[in-house]
RNA sequence: CGGGGAGUGGCGCAGUCUGGUAGCGCACCCGGCUGGGGGCCGGGCGGUCGCAGGUUCAAAUCCUGUCUCCCCGACCA
């Protein structure tokens, strides 16, 4: 088969706006820089927000919604934080067909919305923690929008807690970091992903301490899929936020906040998509099975919709495809361009021998299954086929790091994806020269797994790419 | 804002240098054949060539102005 899409490195860009828009995930809204996310895309992000919701909440978190326009002058609360946002709001003028009197923003994050209620609801130790949780969109004027990973307005969740002590908030971070995002990475969409400390120049404005999760791309660059903040006392200074401790006496909460958002799809689709396009985990896939009839009639399509259904029956996401108006050609290339993981294909031939031919989207091959070990079978391919396409996702990402000694060479290297480095080799100074070369400090880890308290202590290293 | 490039049917493009009936592929519609990996044949719908002005018998093409979009960088989940 002719070969429709080639992610060259080269060409890379090109192939993952094809790809969207040939599987029809998503494609480009009106206003530059915006989204249509549409119905095969929808349903993929909804399993995985699923997934990561699920998490959230089992670390106690509730899920709340607060408003999408924020007064200007809550942004202007937090120094550091309106520094950080100010070039990218939209701003709303007008109102009721007046100008108002404050103009509204519109949020690019909850911070400041959340926490004004947050001062209000918190008086007492006994209301502390205070987890929540919000599934929202949120508005950044981007200067260069990429479909998912960098749109002016996205979809996404941002937490927003309140805690006692800066340790509890600090153990909370790294419990989302690890247990909701990491977690969700790996076992949902199939992606190993670095987790680490953002430096002084890349963490979130108006935080103390940035965490985050970076994913390797088949391009070896970056992509920052998921973060959580310590805020430290900021906003709570900012907005007043003050309880009463155990002792009587009047503190302000230490705080985190952390988001994960569509983005993530766009992470999906350039780590694992492929040649021929998407490839879904079987966990993500909104339709696991594709059941076709290759030449109708013969009991073809009444012997595919009786597996359909068995198959549906065991709790497995499966669609029948029996158009006929198509040629099968064309109905195979639809699935696979979508990433449907299995595609079983019946004909003829098939219900004479009793066996079905099954196409593994992952691992581009065609198996012949007796029919009677179908159902059995399929459930134990997801498992494997998921699997694969972690295997391969952590092959890539190891393959595409690499260890400098000097600064020179981790130039050169990070060409070709992620290099580690020791980070007193590189430093403040290093960060700014590499930022000219158009490569980041993606995060800093340690050597021995620990998080990084500290970026003097020894064993510190630095995560170097290029990023999306 | 700096550096490149492009505006021609729904989408992707050729035609511009050298002015002379506006074309091709895909998609769409009609008819027929055909399903085992983007199938074939025939017919058809659809475009004031980004906009404004100028030169000319004649402008997609030449000249002037203007607008928009895209790519590389800066900003960034």
């Amino acid at each position: 088969m002719a070969t429709v899409l080639t992610p060259q490195e080269q060409d890379f860009p090109r192939w993952y706006q094809e790809v969207i828009a040939k599987s029809q995930l998503a494609e480009n809204g009106p206003v530059r820089g915006t989204m249509v996310i549409r119905p095969w895309g929808y349903a993929i992000w909804e399993r995985l927000e699923a997934a990561i919701d699920e998490r959230i909440k089992a670390t106690g978190a509730r899920n709340a919604y607060f408003p999408l326009l924020i007064p200007e002058a809550f942004l202007r609360r937090e120094a550091e934080h309106v520094e950080g946002f100010s070039p990218e709001l939209a701003v709303v003028t007008h109102g009721g067909g007046k100008t108002l009197e404050e103009p509204a923003v519109v949020r690019p994050t909850s911070e400041t919305i959340v926490n004004s209620s947050f001062a209000r609801w918190i008086s007492s130790y006994r209301d502390l923690p205070l987890l929540i949780n919000q599934w929202a969109n949120v508005v950044r004027w981007e200067l260069r929008p990429r479909l998912f990973l960098r749109t002016s307005e996205f979809l996404w969740q941002e937490g927003h807690t309140a805690h006692a002590t800066r340790e509890e908030a600090h153990a909370y971070a790294l419990r989302i970091l690890d247990e909701v995002y990491e977690d969700a990475m790996r076992q949902e969409l199939a992606i190993p992903v670095y987790r680490g400390r953002k430096t002084e120049r890349e963490k979130f404005a108006g935080a103390e301490i940035s965490w985050s999760c970076e994913g390797v791309m088949r391009d070896g660059k970056a992509l920052q899929m998921g973060t959580s903040h310590e805020l430290g006392q900021n906003f709570a200074r900012a907005f007043g936020i003050q309880f009463s401790d155990d002792e009587g006496q009047l503190r302000h909460v230490w705080q985190t906040s952390w988001g994960a958002s569509t983005r993530l799809l766009g992470a999906m689709i350039m780590v694992h998509g492929d040649d021929h396009g998407l490839r879904v985990p079987p966990r993500l896939a909104p339709t696991q099975v594709i059941v076709m009839t290759a030449r109708a009639g013969e009991g073809v399509t009444e012997a595919a919709k009786t597996l359909a259904d068995d198959l549906d029956r065991r709790g497995i996401r499966v669609q029948l495809d029996d158009r006929g108006e198509l040629s099968l050609g064309r109905r195979i290339v639809d699935h696979e361009l979508r990433g449907v993981p299995l595609r079983v294909e019946l004909g003829p031939r098939e219900l004479a021998s009793g066996q079905a031919v099954v196409a593994r989207r992952v691992r581009g091959a065609k198996e012949t299954i007796a029919l009677g070990a179908l159902l059995e079978r399929v459930p134990q391919m997801f498992d494997e086929d998921q699997q694969e396409l972690l295997d391969q996702a952590t092959a890539l990402r190891d393959r595409r790091t690499q260890r400098a000694e000097t600064l020179e060479q981790a130039k050169d290297l990070a060409a070709d994806g992620f290099v580690r480095i020791a980070w007193p080799l590189c430093g403040d100074r290093g960060e700014d020269q590499l930022a000219k070369s158009g490569i980041s400090v993606r995060c800093l880890v340690r050597n021995d797994g620990q998080p990084v308290y500290d970026a003097d202590d020894p064993g510190v290293e630095a995560l170097l790419a290029r990023a999306y």
